[in-house]
DNA sequence: TCGTATCGATTACGACTGTAGTCAATAGTC
DNA sequence: GACTATTGACTACAGTCGTAATCGATACGA
């Protein structure tokens, strides 16, 4: 059921949560071009989140409509978790802290985290 | 050259990041003992890790001993920003509002966090 | 000097991934 | 009713990963 959800997979889960249900066709017509993917790679793409659980099917017809039977929140947070838990000792401040290191934030990040945790605190 | 870093291998890097340079049966000794593995998997992640030249090694005698060829820093960089990427739009704050929603931060990360933020502005 | 323990290299092998072609069924068209 | 386009299912296949056994060379102890 919890099995993990590959990159490419992942693409197709994108194009899921924006939208759904919607046939194999529709989500080989919006998922990322960049990936330069033939309808057949969709299909299987979808026919292992399937397999997964990942994402659930109702018959319309001959075809299947799919809809994400993962929520984008969950998938995000095990994501993230795994990340920091990985390489943070499971904390986020050392997260920001290396990104402050490498320069990856911008006045601008700092000044609406800071508000985000401003508000958090009452 | 800069092949991805799998997740036993990155268990491998961990214990040279750590202290290094190390003989093959010495990483055996240290790798996180939860993975239960045999000395003939830590000699084979090695020798990817060499592939790869994620490792250097230097001959001593009829052995070798390995040293980390990508700093921590780096490999810590990358896989932050590729999930930054791929889940966050690119920008850390929608993270930080993520985990905070969720409730995964504590009243002291948020202050240790501000604390950090109001550095970095001065 | 002879055996033995040890080391890196090579080989193994099933699972998962990325990418896609083929096939059998069928809904819809003429 | 026959033909065709479409759909999901199945098959393919090379590459990576996790996990490990085996092999050939060699340093070292007896």
């Amino acid at each position: 059921m919890a099995d993990r959800i590959s990159d490419a997979e992942h693409a197709v889960m994108e194009v899921l949560w924006d939208d759904s249900p919607l046939t194999a066709q529709d989500v080989a017509e919006r998922v990322d071009p960049a990936r330069g993917w033939s309808a057949a790679t969709v299909k299987t793409l979808l026919g292992r989140l399937l397999a997964k659980e990942a994402v659930r099917h109702e018959v319309d017809g001959r075809r299947y409509l799919y809809s994400p039977a993962v929520q984008r929140e969950d998938y995000v947070d095990g994501e993230s978790r795994r990340l920091i838990d990985r390489l943070f000792g499971g904390r986020l401040t050392p997260l920001v802290a290396h990104l402050a290191e490498r320069d990856a934030l911008t006045e601008q990040d700092i000044t609406e985290i800071e508000a985000l945790l401003r508000e958090l605190k009452q």
